[in-house]
DNA sequence: CCCCTATAATTAGCCGGCTAAATGAATGGG
DNA sequence: CCCATTCATTTAGCCGGCTAATTATAGGGG
């Protein structure tokens, strides 16, 4: 199993998650962090249960992550008016400040990644790890 | 940046990571442990230092990792003879029956994973992740 | 021979991630 | 109207992973 495409893969996201957590820790943030931030920039003030969908985690990870971004000062909760099991969360100043430096980041070693691949790769890279997702979601 | 390859990239991972736990849990392994355990049926009685290498992981991860398999009897820890500041590793009966089975595991899921893709779809998958592995490891 | 450096491993402490179990609020049926 | 269920979130506790700092041994040079 030493070279399988399974190795490979488990290497080469780790390698990104390396490189990718190397520049966010200079912007005062960890690996995993962005994907929070990547749904906040695009839509503010949502709630807990629509984070949780969106960056595919579990409610207990997303609690922890949260406390530490407010801690961080990049967000804010609040409890939602009408339903009060719900909290709703709000980028701070400093939270919407980082988009732009994030998404260099993220390019950046997008680009690095893909470095030396020909459009045709990429459109078959990009098609091949679609059918692996859903391969691997569809269970058995 | 939703759907770029880097964020596929990321999700596959999870999901592959996500069914090898839930397989290897059946076994009393956690996801990661299997990595170490892939060495030592490769080569027992090695220094911890082999491990870190061959795992690509560092120092005191190994050193956490090796310790739960010992309390859970899967290796054993000697002191090395000659030189007293390194641990060799071994195998437990236990330890070594599990070599099958995991490896059942792996295989399985790499199947699963690329159920429907053709042999040179395979191919120029490893050969393309082959190549981002690189791009990723030989900085800027 | 002693000191200084390099190396192997550990400890402390953080983070992302998980499961199981608990809390608290909304809601639907009898 | 109340009770059981359901849903959103949190707490506790575990694991893999990391960095920084510590301990302990080996080895080389003056």
């Amino acid at each position: 199993m030493e070279e399988s495409i399974s190795h490979l893969l488990v290497q080469v996201c780790k390698a990104h998650r390396g490189c990718l957590g190397e520049a966010l820790s200079q912007l005062g943030l960890h690996v995993g962090q962005e994907m929070i931030l990547f749904h906040l920039w695009e839509q503010d003030g949502v709630a807990q249960s629509q984070l949780i969908g969106g960056c595919q985690v579990e409610a207990p990870t997303m609690t922890k992550m949260l406390s530490r971004l407010e801690k961080a000062g990049l967000i804010q909760r609040r409890r939602d008016a009408q339903d009060a099991r719900v909290w709703r969360v709000d980028l701070t100043q400093r939270g919407r400040a980082l988009k732009e430096p994030v998404y260099r980041c993220w390019q950046k070693i997008e680009e690095r990644m893909l470095r030396d691949l020909t459009l045709e790769e990429k459109l078959l890279l990009r098609r091949l790890l679609l059918q692996m997702r859903s391969n691997l979601f569809e269970g058995e």
